[in-house]
DNA sequence: CATTGGCACTCTATATTTGAGAGTGCCAAA
DNA sequence: TTTGGCACTCTCAAATATAGAGTGCCAATG
């Protein structure tokens, strides 16, 4: 009953009555008992009407309630999982690929699809290189094994010769070698403090020059695509809305931070409408899902659209793009 | 007469009509013969009446005579100046100082701001370094001497082994020292044409590594902010338009093609509504002007905003961040 | 007791009307 | 050349109808 209301309502967003219902309801009923039953709806919570005489729309309770336990989910056929990974694309750099991928999910959900970049704490140390640009100013380059490149300037304190930077260079990537990025940093720390006072000069400057190329190191963001594929839809049709969403989504910090309490619940999350805690999405539904390489999850990817969503499309969607992503980070390494 | 008109239209937006004209032109003028003058203006095409009882806008011919002539556009006072330089902020890579500059762009002008990335034809070759990854895929890292980094994957023939890499990277450091990326790939393609024969393989490989690190180089990209604040112009609030602009903006294509032609056109370029010969422009205009390095024009930066655009005051703001980034730049080297 | 048809009522969305205001064009006068 | 006057036009906004959808409640039904 409820299903079907929701079911309707998020096919054309227009409030239904109970006319409407009796009609598309397989059940044989007249809109008369119908009307009993949805002001019992609408006593629990989970529909009201915009004024005395539309039908109703669901509440975010009842979207809620829609999603846990009314929806069944069926993954993917594997036609449709198919059709997806023909779209990725294997042979590209990570960063295409993740803009491959929200360009994916954007386009086949009309939606707004998003991505966090994948987080490197896992990524195995390659090799770590300083060059000399002037004076005192030096271009530190991480690799990691997977071939992620990520490059920083950094201030040194005293002008460093060639040289130094070399043996610095020579030496961290002895110690380092073939440890993960956390272990890396692990190694940094006790190094640091342990053995300070049998360092020489040369292991001094190692250590400070990569203490700032890991530090930043955790920068998190995302890459997003089809933002305007939101414009389409009347609720959010309003320009002070519009503005203070994509505003937002620039901002990057609110999104980040649900994105965040993404990775940590697992598997697929949604947040519907106020849920997310944030006003500017007090409007919009997301639906997430982590992705995984060797088994860590290290990233996020999702879909954010209005709050009538069609979720019993785009959390299958959601689910096989994370995995599909997982499997061509994986094949990476 | 047609200044003052176009002044007052541009601050508040209204059509505007012979009463308000005589008030706030200084000529002490009756509206009767405002409204002669105004005829004249119209048939000349620099004005219209947007139906027959508003006052008058400009055309686009009205605000390209307006710009071209009528406007005296004064150099920014060395206060501004100074307040923009402060807001920059020096000590930061290439892609901060980029960011920042949007960003200023937009803040000030309260409209888009865009800036291209730096060609780096003539930026100077530093080194070059290749690692192996997996098989027949290689990690290029390209470094100039300003400390940009290029990493790019490549896809080898047939199997190098590390020494091999490191063999080559250490002759075209050797071979491409000190000189700048255009005269390095001019090299490239002289040594592969004449020498050919007397190349060993170790040379081959080289070539063909150096030669994909280079292709992809003159990647043409833009960085954009403050595309909400165009939310801000009711000219623009139609939700069509700005999805038609947004799409434009993400797509990035058409934007390109006119920073492209702004950087061959010299100084300070100004494109009025359809002037750009995009139908998605229509009602925008753009002013840009290109930045120097070293005496050479490596990009462009401007805004974008309705066609009424205080022009006046975006102008100089323009040209003097374009000035400002040309010279925190160039103290980079 | 769940279900149903009937019916009066409410509220919105849309169209229509109306009037005020702003601006124009033109003309005759200064 | 400039000006005031005047009739005319057109838009915008408010006010006013009107149709339609949907509700709630009630009495009737099986």
């Amino acid at each position: 009953m409820l299903k079907v209301l929701i079911d309707r309502y998020i096919r054309d967003g227009h409030p239904v009555g109970s006319r409407t219902l009796s009609r598309e309801a397989g059940l044989d009923l007249s809109p008369a008992t119908i009307r009993n039953v949805m002001s019992d709806l609408e006593e629990l919570g989970f529909i009201t009407s915009p004024h005395t005489s539309a039908g109703r729309i669901p509440t975010v309770q009842g979207y809620r309630f829609f999603v846990d336990t009314l929806l069944n989910v069926k993954p993917l056929d594997a036609k449709s999982v198919e059709q997806l990974r023909a779209e990725l694309g294997i042979e590209m750099g990570t960063s295409d690929l993740l803009e491959s991928v929200t360009g994916l999910l954007s386009g086949v959900t009309a939606m707004a699809g998003v991505v966090t970049l994948p987080k490197h704490e896992h990524a195995v140390f390659n090799r770590v290189e300083f060059l000399p640009l002037s004076d005192n100013r030096v271009l530190g380059i991480l690799v990691t094994s997977e071939g992620e490149v990520q490059n920083r300037m950094i201030m040194t304190e005293r002008v460093c010769s060639p040289s130094e930077l070399q043996q610095a260079s020579n030496y961290l990537n002895e110690l380092f070698a073939g440890k993960d990025l956390g272990a890396v940093r692990n190694t940094l720390l006790n190094e640091m403090q342990e053995t300070r006072s049998t360092m020489n000069r040369m292991m001094m400057t190692a250590m400070q020059l990569a203490d700032q190329i890991l530090e930043k190191n955790q920068s998190e963001d995302y890459i997003m695509a089809g933002q305007t594929n939101l414009m389409e839809f009347h609720e959010l049709c309003d320009i002070d809305k519009l503005r203070n969403l994509f505003d937002a989504f620039n901002k990057k910090q609110e999104i980040l931070n649900l994105l965040d309490q993404c990775v940590h619940g697992d598997g697929i999350q949604i947040f519907i409408g106020e849920e997310s805690g944030y006003q500017t999405l007090d409007e919009c539904s997301m639906v997430t899902a982590p992705y995984q390489v060797d088994g860590q999850i290290v990233g996020v990817l999702g879909v954010i659209g209005p709050t009538r969503m069609a979720y019993e499309r785009v959390i299958p969607i959601v689910d096989a793009t994370a995995r599909l992503l997982g499997a061509a980070l994986n094949q990476k390494e």
